[in-house]
DNA sequence: AAACTGACTAATA
DNA sequence: CTATTAGCCAGTT
């Protein structure tokens, strides 16, 4: 499959905002498990150039798994974007989903 | 070809 | 809150 447009719409997630892998799905017209495998997939070169990390379940949790430290590498990458986990290491979604509140395109 | 396996989700219980 | 179920689909065994 060839996953180039997910890629680009990816590359449109503003640092400091999160998107969920089924609200992505929808957008690119995939499924969320689509769009899990075309992350799990990356290689080197597009993991340097796609924003990955922004990228989270419908719960607002990080779902890597296997990768070792994977995790802890994503949550370190949100927390420098300011992105706040809750004690439950849940992010809130209302909060910082793509296309947050500064988006223009979203005030009434 | 059949079975398994995920960086998933939404709906129920 | 956790657990289960069905739907999903590309890659890998």
């Amino acid at each position: 499959m060839d996953y180039t447009r997910l890629y680009k719409l990816i590359e449109e997630i503003p640092k400091g905002q999160v998107a969920t892998y089924g609200q992505l799905a929808r957008l690119a017209g995939l499924t969320p498990r689509q769009v899990g495998h075309a992350l799990g997939t990356l290689n080197g070169a597009q993991a340097r150039r796609v924003p990955w990390h922004r990228v989270v379940n419908a719960q607002g949790r990080i779902s890597l798994r296997a990768e070792d430290g994977g995790e802890e590498l994503q949550a370190r990458r949100l927390r420098r974007e300011k992105i706040v986990f809750s004690k439950s290491g849940r992010i809130d979604l209302k909060r910082f989903a793509w296309p947050g509140p500064f988006n223009p395109d979203e005030w009434l």
